[in-house]
RNA sequence: GGGGGCGUAGCUCAGUUGGUUAGAGCGCCGGCCUGUCACGCCGGAGGUCGCGGGUUCGAGUCCCGUCGCUCCCGCCA
């Protein structure tokens, strides 16, 4: 960091003083880490944003400044002068940044005390997150969290050099808007202007990006906040990050690449070890067959291989049924490792979750044969077939699935992964990108009888409209460690492919222009060429900084019930702002004692 | 909407088969201590066992309900 600009509080940074600055006086300004009183010595560590500083108070040299620091406490808010000394050969701490020296404090002042803090600001012991949110201020000044909000931080700043550097103009659009499509539920804010009308969060900026290329700007971006009231998950909040962009006159190829050299800056300015693009791409059609997933983690083998040619001719019912009625026998070779009966029926509990009947579980034996359940309904050749499909040598853990392809790859690729957790399959440090590709363009929803696009419906399809089930998308996204960071397409930017595909997805004339009138009318004056992608800013900080929540990369996010422990948002408002909004509630909110924003408030009221 | 885990001191947790006055470490407060760095030693305070109901002579412990946190399925790119 640069020195700071000295002023009655500071003229350094803790965490920088070097053995170099020896002999300066220096004033430095920050909070009370931790104070160790001998009685005569009195040792502080004072904090900001830089690093730890040891400050050093003599009862002889600095008598009164000694009497000040025996009454300071955890997380006073201090500014202290005095002389930079080089620490004593054996005094040394090699644990800290400034270590070799420390501070021998001439004045302090106390510029604000502190109530004891409900958990203590380091890194030893787990706390709980609800305490945390609910007391965020204190969290954020722990170590690991400010290292993830500069991460972050690192993360947008090589993004927008980049950017800013190739052409893109940053470019801000509604945050009150009319509801663009993604297929989430929106969050709704009413008019007071016109009642019984609302705006919608954007689920994305997706129609405005695309009209400002058809408004000629050419190239765009924006690290956009977006909204989707849907459930929560560890990766989930109702409001997230993406970093939009968008490109005219490009194929998939341009935007690929023009990404690949954007991230590529991302993890080098992060010193996040991934290799140079290009990155591979994966087909669709690949990354199902092989991962039985369309954001395959490719950092563990295991892959899924199918066994229906080695079992064409079983009589075992299980697997000549399956394959009867168009179904898949498929399987991976989990290698040699001891795994009791409990563990084989957490496994078949494990794909049972995403809809597989059972799993079949086979141990390649030193002669060739099975220890299974099934062993016995097979004959040599199919266990020889099976065995030498999966690459199974002897003491090697098979595991098949028998259903239809999509339960199958789903059940198999979530194996695969939970193989990987339990196994720790995963080698320490190593990190991989790939895009996957050829995405289908249309997905036949069973439960609604309808097609829905894969992508989003404002994607190019590839192929003939009478067959909508076998056309492609031209859709990419990019995967990080099994996780799918980003994703875009090129758009339509004909109105009447526009209205084919609207056709093939079941949206009326009617009901295309009542909902996208403003998008099908940019179409009709002379739209260029254009695609783009979306990254998902939250998942990339998490996965660069380590964390498994993307909680632990937002200053202020909100719990998995959508509430806000530290402001108690969301909260009821009074009847006034109700009726000015002409809206009457159905049912009376719940007490707001009971909402978890003020469920914990344990050390309330307790002051220094 | 469904399933799993969790809820005991400020924090992190233990608490046996239901049995007297609910414990530990850390933190906090007080005392001692001049080279510590998660300082050390001595002493002390601190509890609506998430909340409500039930069973029982007796409930932190068993049962029912409920609230909250969290992970997952559904949902959601």
């Amino acid at each position: 960091m640069r020195p700071p600009r000295p002023n009655r509080y500071r003229d350094a940074w803790c965490g920088e003083l070097r053995a170099g600055d020896e002999g300066s006086t220096v004033r430095v300004a920050g909070w009370v880490h931790r104070r160790r009183d001998h009685g005569g010595l009195i040792f502080i560590d004072l904090r900001d944003r830089s690093g730890l500083l040891q400050l050093v108070f003599h009862p002889e040299t600095a008598a009164e400044a000694h009497a000040l620091a025996e009454r300071l406490r955890s997380e006073h808010v201090v500014s202290a002068s005095g002389r930079v000394v080089r620490r004593e050969e054996g005094n040394v701490n090699p644990k800290l940044a400034t270590g070799e020296i420390e501070l021998e404090v001439v004045e302090v002042e106390t510029l604000a005390e502190a109530a004891t803090p409900p958990f203590p600001v380091d890194e030893e012991s787990p706390v709980d997150e609800l305490l945390r949110l609910r007391h965020r201020v204190i969290d954020l000044r722990r170590a690991s969290m400010q290292h993830a909000m500069v991460v972050r931080h690192t993360v947008n700043r090589a993004l927008r050099d980049y950017l800013n550097a190739h052409d893109f103009l940053e470019m801000e659009t509604p945050v009150m808007t009319r509801s663009t499509p993604e297929g989430a539920r929106d969050f709704l804010v009413p008019s007071r202007m016109n009642p019984g009308h609302f705006y919608a969060l954007p689920q994305s900026p997706q129609l405005f990006k695309q009209m400002l290329m058809m408004a000629g700007y050419e190239r765009y971006y924006q690290i956009a906040r977006c909204f989707r009231d849907e459930d929560l998950r560890a990766d989930r909040q109702p409001e997230f990050t993406q970093l939009d962009l968008e490109m005219s006159f490009v194929d998939g190829d341009d935007v690929i690449e023009v990404n690949e050299a954007m991230m590529a800056r991302v993890f080098e300015a992060t010193a996040f070890p991934v290799g140079p693009p290009p990155w591979p791409r994966m087909s669709y059609d690949e990354a199902m067959a092989r991962y039985g997933s369309d954001r395959p983690d490719v950092r563990f083998g295991l892959e899924i291989e199918d066994l229906g040619e080695a079992l064409a001719g079983s009589e075992f019912k299980v697997f000549s049924g399956t394959l009867a009625s168009g179904g898949v026998v498929r399987g991976l070779n989990a290698n040699a490792r001891e795994v009791p009966r409990k563990d084989l029926d957490a496994l078949t509990e494990h794909v049972r979750r995403y809809g597989a009947g059972g799993l079949v579980w086979a141990f390649v034996l030193e002669d060739g044969t099975w220890r299974s359940p099934i062993a016995k309904f097979l004959t040599e050749e199919e266990i020889g077939a099976v065995t030498a499909r999966l690459g199974g040598r002897a003491g090697d853990l098979l595991l098949i699935v028998a259903d239809n392809q999509k339960v199958a790859a789903t059940a198999l690729g979530e194996l695969r992964l939970e193989l990987s957790r339990r196994f720790e399959l995963v080698p320490a440090g190593r990190h991989e990108v790939l895009w996957v590709v050829d995405f289908p363009a249309f997905e036949y929803n069973e439960g609604e009888r309808r097609w829905d696009a894969v992508h989003h419906p404002f994607t190019t399809p590839t192929g003939d409209f009478s067959d909508p089930g076998a056309m492609r998308a031209r859709a990419y996204d990019m995967i990080l460690d099994g996780t799918e960071i980003g994703g875009g397409s090129i758009r339509i930017h004909r109105s009447e492919v526009q209205r084919e595909v609207f056709r093939v997805l079941g949206i009326s004339e009617q009901e295309g222009e009542e909902r996208f009138g403003f998008l099908l009318e940019a179409l009709r004056y002379g739209a260029p060429p254009h695609g783009g992608i979306a990254f998902g800013l939250d998942r990339v900080a998490a996965i660069i900084a380590g964390r498994d929540s993307i909680r632990d990369v937002i200053a202020f996010p909100k719990t998995a019930s959508g509430a806000d422990p530290l402001t108690g948002a969301p909260a009821p408002v009074d009847a006034g702002q109700l009726a000015e909004l002409g809206l009457r509630l159905a049912a009376p909110p719940r007490a707001g004692e009971e909402l978890g924003a003020r469920v914990v408030a344990p050390s309330e009221g307790k002051s220094p």
